[in-house]
DNA sequence: CGCAAAATTGAACCCAATCAATGTTCGTGG
DNA sequence: CCACGAACATTGATTGGGTTCAATTTTGCG
């Protein structure tokens, strides 16, 4: 019988994509290789939960492949936090600070994940000046991506945080006007904050708004009217 | 007839002050005098505008003395983002970026603010190692600090957020078991996230849970029935 | 084909915002 | 020092967005 999960030792080409990444690119070689000398690179499979809010960092995170959840938990109420899809880490600022998680992560799709010790990083991160720059511009990235969501959630409705990321969702895929979903409605309702029940009354609302929906496909039938009702925004998506 | 702001040309002892900010008290000599050779320290009286989304970043803004509020605007909706204390930046992450700022920021009280041309940090910023360490940290605070507000707003009521807000605020007062507001109530609640009316019925709810209003003076009678209610989490308040 | 999970739909409920009216505080000028 | 006005604060009534609960339909999959 297989274990859940399945290590990789790094391989010459994994290590050539890693070593391309903003976060490393412009770093010292000896620094590179003491980080990723004992880096694992590990795959797996859905909705498996990978770090717990209120523990201490081991490792950093990068996600390879597939995507990966932040959520946070409270009294019984959970919260979808961030997405992390491939070739961006998570956690960054928690493994900086060598302070407790402040959320969790599972993995929504089948993923590999490169696991940096957070001891390496934070030592690299001490004396490599330009590993130390691309850290700084990750973080603010992300910095700017939490602004965004709290914007997002505490200047929209619903529905119109649905509409707007039906269009960041179609344009992310090509822009043709036809989304397709990559997870289940459910998955989607938590992401966007929001119950199941009202995602579905929402889509049905944007009907009125140049939307049709059926099963996984989203179909732009009036830009113009979508865009009118999600007054999308540069300072809010991006 | 006087100007409603003052300059202030940077003397001695402030640079000294500034210099022990753990974003500079590293970093080089020279770079140091690069940085602060044309930062202005101003003096603003209260509710002045400083920054405003949607424009880009000419200056690195430090609080040097007084309070300034991060808030956002989309669609005649406002919503406080953060409010910044004394020794601390604000919209680090787009001088960083040289992105267009996403929040707007005004004063609250009187407040005296150093600004750092925004040129000359990204500069330092290349070139000294110990200065961009430095401004990581202070990311990686900004970026939890956003991680902990989102969960704030996500995962609590307005009730249960001024309870842990009268926990923290005691708690930086001394622990007395009194808490005199800062600013008057319409701010309070602003700050928290609700309408003036809200957080009157909240005040009054709260009666219920050891707590006692009048005027600008909270008292904490019953800590254990506040403390109940309130379910402070390191993981959201710190 | 059949079952379990997901999705939709409807009804009742809850938290918080809004609207409206009243009471309070505080700074100002007479 | 008092009187007054304006902003602030409280209280009540109403509305609305969103959740919860419950029942039904659809989907996907062995």
């Amino acid at each position: 019988m297989k274990p859940w999960h399945y290590f990789f030792a790094m391989r010459a080409d994994d290590l050539a994509l890693i070593r391309k990444l903003p976060l490393f690119v412009e770093m010292a070689d000896t620094q590179f290789e003491h980080l990723t000398a004992a880096a694992l690179l590990q795959r797996f499979p859905p909705h498996v939960l990978l770090i717990k809010e209120g523990e201490m960092p081991d490792f950093l995170h990068i996600v390879v492949d597939g995507s990966v959840e932040l959520f946070a938990t409270h009294e019984e109420r959970e919260t979808t936090i961030d997405i992390i899809h491939p070739l961006a880490t998570f956690i960054l600022a928690a493994v900086i600070r060598d302070e407790v998680y402040l959320k969790s992560a599972r993995t929504l799709t089948d993923a590999r994940i490169l696991m940096l010790p957070a001891e390496r990083v934070r030592e690299v991160f001490g004396c490599d000046a330009a590993f130390a720059r691309a850290v700084v511009n990750e973080l603010a990235i992300r910095y700017r991506g939490m602004v965004r969501a709290l914007k997002n959630e505490k200047l929209r409705n619903t529905a119109v945080r649905l509409a707007n990321w039906i269009l960041m969702s179609d344009q992310r895929q090509g822009g043709a006007g036809k989304v397709t979903l990559m997870c289940d409605k459910r998955t989607l309702a938590s992401q966007l904050g929001m119950t199941p029940e009202n995602l579905s009354r929402n889509f049905s609302l944007l009907g009125k708004h140049g939307i049709r929906n059926h099963g996984r496909e989203i179909i732009i039938e009036d830009r113009t009217a979508l865009m009118a009702f999600a007054q999308p925004s540069l300072l809010i998506d991006g």
